[in-house]
DNA sequence: TCTATTGATGCCCTGGAGGTATTACCGATG
DNA sequence: CATCGGTAATACCTCCAGGGCATCAATAGA
């Protein structure tokens, strides 16, 4: 089979017309190169070039190897730059998983500062529950989850990137409502919105546990399994919440969000995948998710530091 | 800048997720696989496999590099195949040059052969004049004319396919026209429709000879440049005419034609090219035209002792 | 613990690509 | 017409990168 470097000195020569010139182009001697252009018409068993004494010519078989072995040529270099890109995960493609909460602020600002530093990555989203993202993973249906911390299976590792603080939604006409925070023991005899036990249990437990440390156990009077749906209740006044701070986005009217006295342990969003199929362009979207992550607590505590 | 060799590894490792089988696949050792492999990752700084000790997993990068290489190699392998057969001439383009009169029988019957034998060389055929297609084989516009024998700058190479003789040709109501030959003597006192002297040198010369030695000057009642308008008008009764022998397929009605018992010297067809652009496809039509000139002799010569 | 499998490493060898010197050929030039 | 200049081809030698063999290292499985 021809090799590259033959396509490259056919290239020379045809372009210069002149073995001599087209040697020292190829940074070789003009003897070398006439040996290999033989050998290539003694492989092809085609004359590419016609030498008369004064001048070299293309033949027809000649001009055809020089147009194709440019477009070889080019294609080649282009594989080696991507794989080089491939290789620091500027290339390629990622499907993502993520939890809608997110969509308020972390996903949006990741993917964009992801998408500037790696316009060549195809980045696919798909809206997935935590329970879904971890079965997602363990087929390999997606890549990376942007979710909740669970249980997960083996071979799947998470970074926690963000912790963000639970605070209390209450309907805006509520006596609570002009309050910047309030502690849980006021809330025990409002009717709760909660979170389903079976497909939200991280949620769930987390909020009977800080209220069980408060002295009292919430009234449930619905549950609902997304935030935002929640937070959609508490503004139709059906009663009030506990929900991660990241609510305050979701750009509904009517409901106040009061800080917790008590400062309960914040929730986790994390990053989970398979370490099996770890790739350059996860890394690089760890890493951008762990800053975004960083930038939301940093302003959060900002938040905080001015009430 | 990649090898090809470099390529076909990666594929072959690619394909089949194990060193030792794709070194036996490549008839090289395995170590020397192990090698090349690092070195190209080395090269591209793009990890390509992953090896676990048990099995060979494909990185992003390596699929990707797996996927474009297949492409690669097909190219060349296709690229080297052409180069052989453009070598062999079957294929390229072949800009071909004719007169009028080679359309009744010599060009199409050259043309399809060709085509049959060389499917994958491009014809372009372009209807001239003997003067034009020898200036256009001067300016490199043609790269073979179907002519006849002319002056030709030097360079320019002909090539005899045929001879085809002399006829005359009579309106069909015509004293003659029911006699299978004439002696041209019988013909001195005809109007005859004859050929431009500037634009038809050869037919114009030869036909006056030919008189002048059967003992009288032909009158000329008009001229036309072109064979099938000459018969044209001797078909409209308007006179007598010499043509070659090929007028008889150009499907005139009205027209007799009548062997010449001087048996006058014949007039060729030729084939003329640029010596210096002789490519494959120019030798094997050259041969192809040749042998078909050939068989239209063979036939004339049938038809004649069939008389 | 031992064995089998498989990729990696060390060391040596060789074919072929490349270099230098030279030749062969032709056109130009006085 | 002899000579010179330019250019591709040839002869001969060198050297290195790709390949082979032997072996190691790591791990899974019995």
């Amino acid at each position: 089979m021809l090799e590259i470097r033959q396509l490259r000195y056919v290239q020379a020569v045809a372009e210069e017309l002149h073995f001599g010139r087209a040697a020292a182009r190829l940074h070789i001697a003009q003897p070398a190169l006439s040996r290999q252009i033989q050998q290539i018409e003694q492989q092809t068993g085609a004359a590419l070039f016609v030498r008369t004494q004064r001048k070299v010519e293309l033949t027809a078989a000649g001009a055809l190897m020089l147009e194709r072995s440019r477009s070889i040529l080019r294609e080649l270099e282009q594989l080696e730059q991507d794989v080089r890109r491939a290789g620091k995960g500027e290339l390629g493609r990622l499907t993502i998983g993520f939890i809608h909460s997110s969509t308020y602020g972390l996903l949006p600002r990741t993917l964009q500062r992801f998408r500037d530093l790696y316009p060549d990555v195809e980045l696919e989203l798909r809206e997935m529950s935590i329970a879904d993202q971890a079965t997602a993973l363990g087929r390999d249906h997606i890549d990376v989850g942007l979710t909740r911390p669970a249980r997960y299976a083996p071979g799947i590792e998470t970074l926690s990137i963000m912790e963000e603080d639970f605070v209390v939604a209450v309907p805006a006409y509520h006596a609570l409502a002009s309050s910047a925070s309030t502690p849980l023991a006021r809330l025990s005899n409002e009717p709760f919105i909660l979170f389903p036990r079976a497909s939200s249990p991280l949620f769930n437990a987390s909020i009977l546990r800080m209220c069980e440390a408060a002295g009292f156990t919430p009234q449930a009077i619905q549950t609902a399994t997304q935030v935002h749906t929640v937070v959609g209740l508490v503004s139709a006044g059906m009663g009030v919440a506990i929900v991660p701070v990241t609510a305050k986005n979701m750009q509904v009217s009517g409901v106040a969000f009061l800080r917790i006295q008590e400062d309960p342990p914040p929730v986790s969003v994390v990053l989970a995948w398979r370490t099996s199929r770890e790739t350059p362009s996860l890394r690089a979207f760890r890493a951008i998710a762990l800053t975004v992550g960083e930038e939301f607590m940093a302003a959060q505590a900002r938040t905080r530091l001015r009430r």
